[in-house]
DNA sequence: AGGAAGTGCAACAGAAGTATTGCATGTGGG
DNA sequence: CCCACATGCAATACTTCTGTTGCACTTCCT
């Protein structure tokens, strides 16, 4: 299983536009930062830096292929994130439920 | 109903810790940044920009209250992030189901 | 009216993030 | 063996973020 990485560092290497982009490609398929760098606006050792950033945050895995060290995205990471947001506005729903049926109550 | 914010300024605004603490607050209950700055370890200011931005990123609304400005967590702005990245997750896993079943017809 | 409380705005300092260039290291194929 | 390709590491420049202090302005209440 992974880590219990912390929200924040998790929605923050969500928070880039870069690596949206570059987490949509390796969504797609596996793919290492040299070939990811040849289709972005930015250099090999950019795209690396933000892969490291998406690894550090449980998003990604790595896999050595040889030479070449490619990249792939976790869905159950994400999905995992998603589950995390979902609870928290279901809890705040509840909070508001309840303050409205005391306030009826009060009526 | 609220614009489409951008995926990453939505979770650039969930990836700060401090910001966490402020919206789980206003999740709980509407506060003011007064209100929440005395207790939080930083000043009002500081306060007030952390809800600017989650403002900017439509999680949180203003709701002006006599001379004091409460603020709000929007639990479907929450809830609207984690469809988008259960979606995402989803498209994920699909690709890699076709990619496994494509693997299994070529053995 | 006048003080207290709340907000708005601006300037500044320090920390962190993003991207670059340059060079070193490791690995696979002819 | 040697060259090409891929990665690793370090130094640097620039921008953005976070937080502070200081002051002006509005609003409520006595």
């Amino acid at each position: 299983m992974s880590q219990a990485h912390s929200p924040a560092v998790v929605f923050a290497a969500l928070g880039d536009d870069t690596r949206w982009e570059i987490l949509q490609r390796v969504g797609a398929r596996a793919a290492s930062a040299s070939a990811l760098a040849v289709e972005l606006p930015v250099t090999r050792q950019a795209v690396a830096r933000h892969l490291e950033v998406l690894h550090a945050a449980g998003l990604v895995e790595k896999e050595r292929h040889g030479r070449e060290l490619r990249y792939r995205a976790i869905a159950a990471a994400l999905s995992a994130a998603a589950a995390e947001l979902e609870q928290i506005a279901a809890g705040w729903d509840r909070r508001l439920e309840r303050l409205r049926a005391r306030a009826e109550k009060e009526d």
